[in-house]
RNA sequence: GGAGAGGUGCCCGAGUGGUUUAAGGGAACCGUCUUGAAAACGGUCGUGGCUAAACACCACCGUGGGUUCGAAUCCCACCCUCUCCGCCA
């Protein structure tokens, strides 16, 4: 979240970028609560420290008629007191409960636009393939292969759920190992965490209270299901102070994601590019605010190496502030190339998230022994979504006997270089 | 799931209603001594709020309520940890 101090010193910026991301929230009415709460908090403090002196008093007091006295007068203290107490716990209450609907503000950066149609394409890397027939969406593909049986998958799970078999479903964990690898080759850290999470966790990371309806919930525990591995690793480090020399952390960890996906039904009902339980190896870095620039670009280029590693054409788009997520200042998407659908496809968005979602968690690192706390800033990636990206691949590689060629890198995690045509 | 024990600062640990502004010890940091180190001795040693900053003041002893002039301490609810039993990959 963005602190109340930084919403009252930088009330036109927040405001304006409000409108730049067409997203309304209730600056005016926050601002009138924090001063209300602030004058409040001086009338609460100036009758405890009266209060906490008269107590003094009496313990020290040994004469009874005095003591009897102090304590009939503090009685009137506290109840005026208490009274206080309670206003001062209401409007602190509603005034939290705002501030986390309010998004993070944006990068200077951040091109203008409504929407996703406003987003900015960067670069576009990579010749797209040109068939001598027509190529056939994965959809098609991968039932003729008996590698992906919607039916089956929607019998046990209703629809967007699927079953993949045999071949597909090792090329499919062949891309999670191949990203893996490659993160940790560059120095990430791998992480296995809880895709089970508290309701706490959710409000850390800012995937509530604005976005409950797209998660999934058990009623009996209270649990949610994490819609994205950002969850538990904003909550890795909630409520510590992370001791000098440490940052910048690096992590990565392949998870499933569960998402209900309210808000897209109808949007892309074929195939397993939009379905309700999906893999993701995600990185996240915590580092001082000084190297988020460069972390950010790192990310970025992380991301798109795999991609460009897989020779499957993709291009690196920059969200427009209509389209930026709520914690993020920043994001670029990484979208890949499926000729089959016909259709540029996201398969990673990399985000900046400065201080945002720190303040939010309790997060603070401190840049020295013997120095302040601070916040650092935190950064996220999916590197890749290999459900998509097996998308791709299968599009991007198929042949016209309906056989899949192995790209070149993948051939050692696969052990062959095509899966054969059906018979 | 059943029974029991317990959650205090970086760590250990005392504290069952009022000089507790949380004792004491350890670790860490600074200094004295030393050729150097160790030991010893002295000092520093939580996080926030408020403030231009400092002082002062306020809050925080798992979380949230309650009792009281006053709560780490008493009461209620919840969360978590540990031990034993049960179940289980």
């Amino acid at each position: 979240m963005l602190s109340v101090q930084y919403i009252r010193e930088n009330t036109e910026r927040v405001k304006r970028d409000l409108i730049l991301r067409n997203t309304p929230a209730p600056i005016d009415r926050i601002l009138q609560l924090d001063e209300e709460r602030r004058g409040l908090l001086g009338q609460v403090e100036a009758l405890r420290a009266e209060r906490n002196t008269a107590s003094k008093a009496i313990g020290a007091s040994t004469d009874a008629n005095e003591r009897e006295t102090r304590i009939v007068a503090m009685r009137a203290v506290g109840a005026r007191l208490g009274e206080l107490e309670g206003r001062l716990k209401v409007v602190d209450a509603e005034l939290q409960g705002l501030l986390y609907e309010v998004p993070n503000i944006l990068d200077p950066g951040v091109p203008e636009g409504t929407d996703e149609s406003g987003n900015v394409v960067i670069e576009t890397v990579g010749d797209l393939p040109v068939f001598n027939f027509q190529p056939r969406p994965h959809w098609e593909l991968g039932p003729a292969l008996g590698g992906i049986d919607f039916e089956r998958g929607v019998k046990m799970s209703g629809s967007r759920f699927f079953v993949l078999r045999g071949a597909v479903a090792r090329l499919h964990r062949a891309l999670i190992q191949f990203f893996l690898d490659e993160h940790l080759k560059a120095g990430f850290t791998e992480c296995y965490l809880p895709d089970m999470l508290t309701e706490a966790s959710l409000y850390a990371a800012g995937q509530l209270p604005k976005f409950r309806e797209n998660l999934y919930r058990d009623a009996e525990e209270d649990y949610f299901f994490s819609p994205t591995a950002e969850v538990p690793f904003v909550n890795l480090y909630r409520d510590e102070i992370i001791p000098p020399d440490e940052l910048p952390i690096r992590l990565v960890a392949h998870t499933p994601c569960f998402r209900r996906e309210k808000m897209s039904a109808g949007r892309d009902v074929r195939g397993i590019k939009r379905v309700h339980q999906f893999e993701k190896v995600e990185m996240f870095v915590y580092c001082e605010p000084a190297q988020s620039a460069e972390e950010f670009e790192r990310l970025v280029a992380r991301a798109r190496s795999l991609p460009e590693l897989l020779g499957v054409p993709y291009r690196v788009v920059q969200l427009c502030s209509g389209d930026v997520g709520f914690n993020a200042t920043s994001t670029f998407d990484i979208e890949v190339w499926a000729p089959g659908q016909g259709e540029w496809m996201e398969v990673s968005s990399v985000s900046n998230c400065l201080d945002f979602q720190a303040r939010r968690a309790n997060i603070r690192y401190r840049p020295a022994p013997e120095t302040g706390t601070r916040y650092p800033h935190m950064l996220n990636g999916s590197g890749l979504a290999p459900g998509r990206v097996l998308i791709a691949v299968m599009e991007n590689y198929q042949r016209e006997d309906g056989s899949i060629e192995i790209p070149e890198v993948l051939r050692p995690y696969m052990g062959t270089d095509r899966i054969a045509a059906p018979r």
